[in-house]
DNA sequence: CGATTTTTGATTTACGTACCTCAGAATTTG
DNA sequence: CAAATTCTGAGGTACGTAAATCAAAAATCG
């Protein structure tokens, strides 16, 4: 049987009030005392059973999302996924809320983040943007004892406790890897289509990719960077010109958002003619993309692994409780038309 | 406030001993008064504390992983991972089990189930060996009340309650759709080297490999398919004779296990002058070999994720609560060397 | 109708922990 | 050495649910 605090009571031979008082951190022990506890608890492996401190102490977490209010398909699903992670919380004893900010808003997320930490909470979540007013507030929140948590886009050597996304620099990699072979003896150059370099992931995406077709893949030439916000009626205007500009184009690494746009102009082209397209996030229309030989591969992360690995890192941080890394470790998903889910 | 079972009473009208009898399906209350109660269950939104039931119940979950005494590296993965979550489970109320059987051996997979259900156990996850016999000893605990998850290898149309496991006949054709276009250009020939077509698995991988491959790249002809029983030493045999036989050989799918063999002879060959290589299961030896250009890309199933999707669902269904499918469905990892974690 | 059976209520104990109070013991201080 | 202070013990209540007992009420039967 799991031995409980009696047992060690008991082994110590003190009473249960000092075991609490050790156990709890609670002043009014003698180090002599304590250690007699401590001795027994690791004697008998004790560990505290977490549900019934948990049902004792009344103790509900509570959890802040913030997000930004963007429409593309991505951040629907992941506000999505975090509303149905909110319908769950129920038996969970978790209070979870979804606060919105403005995208790419530094001061915003700042104001957000700030109201946080006077209103109270247990830990935050947020798509940070990567800006040192950002990581004041952060530093402010685990300051205040608050957990803080990345999440798909983190924030550069700050105080955060965790960070749940990808590696977007083996992400860029790994498209140049796949590019280059899905090229292979073919001629022409490669077009790449951000949202904008301002955004870390971005950034990181594309200096992988860079790096590794640079370095391995010397023969492919790469035409200058388009940048397209994000935006599918403006991403359709950009690569429409650009293939018209340099009809050598053969190959097209999109690792930003607004593949809608990508998507027309690739299907006025056709199949046979296209360029190799490799794309970001698993959406209604690049999943269609995909099975319509419209693109070749889709790197994706998976919001809704995010969002439960967020929780379960915000849960583990409020109860200062280790994270299983490998558990945690968000993964790039490859899919082709054929590993489709 | 979250409602109790006292809130569920007073506003029923009815006593706490009633409502505990109708929540637990005890016997001894009118069908109107039955009605009454699950009418304020609804409008109140009552969901039990399963935390605080398991405590008054002092529930501990009791399962069992049957797992083939092999001796590959993923096996070996799989068992420490199982190891780990048995060290984890002491503060989760669970005590789980590794009974170990004789690989693909049906006979002594059944004995092992049938004393499992006379042991008694609230779940049973096993690799399963694809035979009739089998099913009939799955069909038995499930008739008993013991949840029973398939890991890494499913049994066809039976009555297990779930698969923890990747989709094989996907991966065989992912891992066609790759070899396809790496091979791009290339003339030659591709030789699959399987462990055995006994095993459900390896018959799910080369069938859609074949598929795809047939279908997508019909200049890319197949040689015979070589068993090679996951043995390391005779892997290494048979695919340097098949490289002397045929020259022509421009690429090698290793569906199975015992890659070390293979490794062992394309070290031989130089990185330059090898086949494209894709293999299965990231282990020590793969994860070397990727990172030293001799293999191309390696589809893993992670069995740190098997295992605790195969304990979350076990839990789930010995609650009788339903599983989040999005979260135990277990991916298809595409390793390059670029995207190694 | 009274007798019997079924249904319901009231109450208690328990699970393992947290947190509180109060009294008494041990220790330190003046 | 007495007084003040610091520890410690004993006991209780609470969290939300399960499970049991026993008595009272209601329904059903002959």
């Amino acid at each position: 049987m799991k031995p409980t605090v009696h047992d060690i009571a008991r082994s110590a031979g003190v009473s249960l009030a000092t075991v609490d008082r050790v156990l709890n951190g609670r002043p009014g022990v003698r180090s002599v005392t304590r250690e007699k506890v401590e001795q027994a608890i690791v004697a008998l492996g004790y560990v505290r059973d977490l549900a019934a401190a948990n049902l004792a102490k009344g103790r509900t977490y509570s959890f802040c999302f913030v997000l930004p209010a963007n429409d593309n398909s991505f951040m629907i699903r992941l506000r999505e996924e975090v509303e149905d992670a909110i319908r769950r919380s129920a038996p969970e004893r978790a209070r979870i809320e979804i606060a919105e900010v403005p995208a790419f808003d530094a001061a915003a997320l700042v104001t957000a983040l700030d109201a946080i930490r006077d209103q109270g909470a247990d830990g935050v979540a947020l798509v940070a943007v990567d800006a040192p007013e950002v990581r004041a507030a952060v530093e402010r929140l685990t300051q205040a004892g608050i957990a803080v948590v990345t999440l798909v886009s983190d924030l550069g050597a700050s105080s955060r406790d965790h960070y749940a996304g990808i590696d977007n620099s083996a992400a860029g990699r790994t498209a140049a890897n796949l590019m280059g072979r899905f090229l292979s003896k073919v001629d022409g150059r490669v077009a790449i289509l951000a949202g904008s370099m301002l955004v870390r992931d971005h950034r990181e995406r594309l200096e992988g990719f860079l790096s590794v077709l640079g370095e391995e893949f010397p023969r492919v030439a790469i035409l200058p960077v388009i940048e397209a916000r994000d935006d599918p009626a403006l991403v359709e205007t950009m690569i429409r010109e650009a293939l018209r500009r340099h009809p050598d184009i053969a190959g097209i690494y999109s690792l930003g958002a607004g593949n809608r746009g990508l998507i027309r102009v690739l299907k006025e082209k056709g199949t046979a003619s296209r360029p190799v397209v490799i794309a970001h996030e698993l959406t209604a229309s690049t999943r269609e993309a995909l099975q319509g030989d419209l693109i070749d591969a889709v790197l994706n992360q998976d919001p809704g692994h995010e969002v439960r690995s967020a929780i379960r890192v915000l849960k583990a941080k409020a109860d200062g409780l280790p994270v299983l890394a490998a558990q945690e470790r968000i993964r790039i998903d490859i899919f082709l038309k054929d590993n489709l889910p």
